[in-house]
DNA sequence: CGTATTATTGATAATAATTCCTAATAAGGA
DNA sequence: TCCTTATTAGGAATTATTATCAATAATACG
């Protein structure tokens, strides 16, 4: 088991809480999980689960996918431009770029060279609604799209500040 | 002003956060904003920076940068695959997408017909190490560039779940 | 210009998510 | 089996944010 050389236990409850995550595919969050194994230990408290989640994924059994960092974040330029998060700090910086760069591809070497970044990593995230939320609630998203999202058709080149 | 029509008035706090938020270029956080605006109106409380923060995004005079879900979530799924989020209720589903495809150019059109989201945005988010932590804790980060982030070299196709 | 209306404020309480603390427990090596 | 010590349950503490409400002040209107 990865957990051995670190002196690890492998405990009835963090096994259950590996099973548990590793059963549902929704991406639950630390409530729900802990909803989930309290019906096979009652008696296991939140603390536990916050514990064991944090060790499993530093061990690379689970994953964490974000937030990165908890505290919201705000910005006076309004105009579209991607951002360089750093994974010790938190720290937000522009990224500046000429728009015939391709966003995806050619950025993480690019931006190495751009930054005093070491970069070694992207995460791509996709915003939308879900069927649902279309359905109840689309007519609210109205302003959304167009102003706190990149617009359709703007995304094959990246604006700098 | 942008605030008129919603029978909004544009206070001397408002105003005052409104340009310090722009006057700043590293991304404030609300308590950051607050200690900058507290120089000026030293009078000033916690709730009406939140507050304002929140009118002057949704009115488009600033901007909200993540995270725009607080609560963490967990991936029994350990290989690397996007994501797309609803901005409606944060739920989050795994994007299936053949490796041939490009991430960042066709995606979002293609996410439409793949997903029954109704997808009008990214958000492309490089992740590093500022050149402080690099030099100051680079080491503590040897094992969070393989497992927790995609490789390099392994960005150019997107494997499905 | 004065006044009425009501959006907004400051202060504080409440909430949500997470982390910390500590004595008791139990995993796993000897 | 016994010993060491990582881990647990339970609760308190912390952090970030939102809600409440009487007092204040921005703006519309006469």
């Amino acid at each position: 088991m990865v957990l051995e050389h670190k002196r690890q236990r492998m405990t009835h409850q963090r096994s259950v809480i590996l099973e548990e995550v590793r059963r549902c595919h929704d991406h639950p969050k630390a409530d729900e999980i802990y909803e989930r194994v309290r019906d096979r230990l009652p008696r296991i408290s939140m603390g536990t689960v916050y514990r064991n989640l944090d060790v499993l994924a530093s061990s690379g059994l689970i994953r964490k996918i974000g937030p990165d960092f908890p505290q919201m974040r705000f910005d006076g330029n309004t105009h579209d431009h991607y951002h360089v998060t750093c994974i010790g700090c938190g720290r937000i910086d522009d990224v500046e770029l000429e728009p015939q760069d391709d966003p995806a591809l050619q950025l993480e070497s690019a931006l190495g060279k751009l930054t005093k970044y070491g970069v070694f990593g992207h995460k791509l995230e996709f915003l939308g609604l879900c069927a649902e939320c279309k359905k109840q609630k689309g007519h609210l998203f109205r302003e959304f799209q167009v102003t706190e999202l990149f617009e359709e058709g703007r995304n094959n080149g990246i604006k700098g500040k």
